[in-house]
DNA sequence: AAGAGTTTTGTATCCGGTTACACCTTTTTT
DNA sequence: AAAAAAGGTGTAACCGGATACAAAACTCTT
């Protein structure tokens, strides 16, 4: 079967119309050198009239550039990825480039294949947030793109981290560590000291950094955390309420709650309102990520944020770093603080 | 400047390591003639120990397919938008595109912006949701690439039309007007036959066509509408809460209400909530759309749910049939049914 | 063993841009 | 006014694939 081309207008038609060179048809599209005015407003004239756009896939393939980067999370539904996407996106525009999403669905196999795809369209660089990024133990397969040595992609990591070949990416966190710190403090400020810690799951770094810090701030502001009290399910509002029952089923009740993040918290809250408790009044209940739902329970939640446009922007600007082989040198892991939000979900004991 | 090449592996080196031509490994490559099966596994064992993978840049050029689509819509942070943009993914996957993921923040010099540079890139097909095409008024400007005679990109709108070009673009859309006939029946089904209407904003599609079927409904089911109980605002949790303290301030009370979307009824369903009301036995309240917040606030949220996989799958099925010249006929404008998520929301009256 | 038919492979061109380098003008310098 | 410098433009090669067409290498007849 013959190929079917749609030949739409190129740079030789409208150099054959100004009777110019495509070489000053390029000039006068990149502004790269000096073009006699009059030539230029004359090719101008041409390009206007056809309403003339390169195409982006010839100039790609002799710059080596695609203006094209790839984002690969693991779903866009969650509010979290949605709002580092969008100021990843924000961002990617300052440097006019546009972007790949790519859903895995936590779908290691999807991961490996995006990583792929992306690389063979020649992307000019590849966002990583969560997913295999995010499990603490696992040997990554799916960047052994890292491993050439040879002109890899830039890599960022968003929010996780990696054990080998670490030193061919860069990466950009929330520092949830000093952010459980700062729940901690808050928590005790408001005189608690009988602290859950409910929903995530072990293996996911957010997780097991959340704990460790718990477990360390718990220990500076000398109270302990039960073990009872710390009931791990997942990130979900299911997570949360199916974690809070069975902190309702000890004996032995806290005054707050730490939950894993925010969906999570609003499935404790309505648990507990369900069960006739009262929200502050009889549990606090702090959440993580600021995220939309955060605003909408009732009470809203108090919650630590990240950085989000943060997050975003230096990630790129990292990813550009790397595109121009500029040394990122030691700060290409960077921690930034989140910051706590107060609503209506934490009260003076 | 010299511009950096970074000559990674091409189809060169290979032939070259192969002593066979190009030609020999780009069939091996794509599968497209017979090759002798001993060269056949000479050829990729190179391939495979160089990990070679074709420039995708090259192959579009001349193929004019880039396996590329672009998805522009308002806001991915929108659970809506998120929802149907993970199920365009996921069709888009079938038919081995990669997509663009465009956020114009409603913003219409992003809307054009965006449009073009997809098409730069020359993308196979254009997904367009929400934005300028759910105005129910506005002359579309940034579909000019409508206007092509010549080989126009393909263009499917999700949930809006277009009056003008339409001819030139396919679309998909949840039947919001059947669906707030369903809504009606359900509620006067309990009972309820004061009924109000929140939320939206006049002049976007969506109320436009929700508020004229909510009032042939009445009609038909023999009530009315009064005035004071429908209260626009806007889409959001705040617009929910707005709307209502201004219902509440009538002196005359609903006994049901219908809300332009999940998130504007979790605000309605607080602010009752935070007045001392309850839900739903003082207010049935109704919400559009079946969002990640229907499921999350107390009481969950009885709503009306877009068949999500659907819009995606059609929509990208569409793209296809315009990218491979198929004709789709008068279906090319297809509506589909929304159906009721009955949860703790609307109760008996 | 020559000729016909089939299978396999190679050559050269194309896709649509960018740019090094050469060449031709024009302006400036001396 | 000639030489040097600067400015403007064109030619041709290149980026890395796909494929039409030609040619070579087989296989099968008779």
């Amino acid at each position: 079967m013959d190929v079917i081309r749609k030949n739409k207008i190129s740079i030789r038609d409208i150099a054959k119309e100004c009777n110019v060179s495509v070489a000053t048809v390029s000039r006068v599209l990149n502004n790269s050198s000096a073009v006699k005015e009059q030539t230029r407003l004359r090719v101008q004239k041409v390009i206007d009239k056809y309403n003339y756009k390169p195409n982006e896939l010839a100039r790609g393939l002799y710059t080596q550039r695609t203006k094209s980067i790839g984002v690969i999370l693991p779903e866009i539904t969650n509010h979290f990825f949605a709002k580092v996407f969008l100021e990843i996106e924000r961002a990617a525009l300052e440097y006019g480039q546009t972007v790949f999403l790519c859903n895995t669905l936590s779908d290691y196999k999807l991961e490996d294949f995006y990583t792929e795809r992306l690389t063979e369209k020649q992307v000019d660089g590849l966002l990583l947030l969560g997913g295999r990024v995010n499990q603490t133990k696992t040997n990554i397969q799916y960047v052994n793109l890292l491993k050439r040595e040879v002109f890899p992609t830039p890599v960022v990591i968003i929010n996780g981290k990696l054990d080998n070949y670490s030193e061919n990416c860069a990466t950009v966190s929330s520092d949830e560590y000093e952010a459980m710190y700062q729940a901690v403090q808050y928590l005790t400020g408001l005189g608690h000291r009988n602290i859950a810690f409910l929903g995530g799951k072990k293996g996911i770094m957010s997780t097991d950094i959340k704990l460790a810090a718990l477990k360390a701030a718990a220990k500076s502001y000398n109270f302990v955390i039960k073990k009872e009290w710390i009931k791990l399910s997942d990130y979900t509002y299911q997570g949360g309420v199916s974690a809070m029952n069975k902190l309702l089923a000890e004996k032995d009740k806290p005054t707050a709650i730490i939950a894993i993040n925010d969906e999570a918290a609003a499935g404790i809250i309505n648990t507990c309102i369900s069960k006739g408790y009262r929200v502050p009044d009889d549990f606090s209940v702090l959440g993580f990520d600021d995220s939309f739902i955060a605003a909408t329970t009732l009470p809203s939640i108090t919650t630590l944020s990240h950085p989000y446009k943060k997050l975003g922007s230096i990630a790129v600007s990292f990813i550009n770093d790397m595109i121009n082989e500029k040394p990122i040198g030691k700060d290409k892991n960077i921690s930034l603080r989140m910051s706590i939000v107060e609503r209506q979900s934490c009260k003076r004991l």
